[in-house]
DNA sequence: CTCTTTGATATGGTAAAATACATCTTTATC
DNA sequence: GATAAAGATGTATTTTACCATATCAAAGAG
């Protein structure tokens, strides 16, 4: 799974997990529909802004993180401590892989 | 500051941190130095690809939090005592030169 | 069962912008 | 002044993002 594959499955899934469909996404954003759909599709290299808005409005945020800081990172997000948020999420048994290698 | 600018200049600090010119970089990622210059310099809305080329070269990764964890997040990346994390610090008490500037 | 409607996502064509390639300007050092 | 390194600019190509439309699925009416 490639950084762009993993950051759109991310956003698709936390679209999914507002309830929310490409097309109200789009109306929340002011991205067509169209665009949402070939960047979760994987047929589109989007801009950096478009990530950003599209991760705005779903209440996330892009960030860099040194990779050294990475696990440390992860152990904050993947906690389900918050009710808002654990409510949504239907598995929470995920685990993305930490190697530091890219695949 | 928006978005785009924020994660730029990250780019940019980290790049100088770790002592790289834009051409050095260029060659460490295969983007082309013209479209580095131009990134850094607020001239482009880079695609998801190249940020996440340009990073990993920096040893950096995009990643998205949500916003109620960025508090948290932020608490970790911009601690002081890590040796290796001090992008966007405005004057770090790095100097590569000998320190003799009366010239 | 078939037709229609409605909602959600995907596809084709065009304009705008990122990127690649070549070149230029600037700065420093000799 | 020459040379080299770092960053910026001009033009052509590639690709995103916009707009209109098509496909697909589910549900209801006739």
């Amino acid at each position: 799974m490639s950084a762009i594959e993993y950051l759109t499955q991310f956003l698709k899934s936390a679209r999914q997990e507002k309830g929310l469909s490409q097309r109200a996404l789009s109306l929340k954003t002011g991205i067509q529909q169209t665009q949402i759909s070939r960047i979760e599709s994987g047929q589109a290299d989007l801009r950096v802004s478009t990530l950003v808005e599209l991760a705005r409005s779903l209440d996330l945020e892009v960030v860099l993180i040194p990779r050294s800081l990475l696990p440390a990172v992860n152990s904050i997000t993947q906690k389900k401590s918050s009710e808002e948020n654990s409510a949504l999420v239907p598995e929470p048994a995920y685990r993305l892989g930490n190697g530091t290698d890219d695949e």
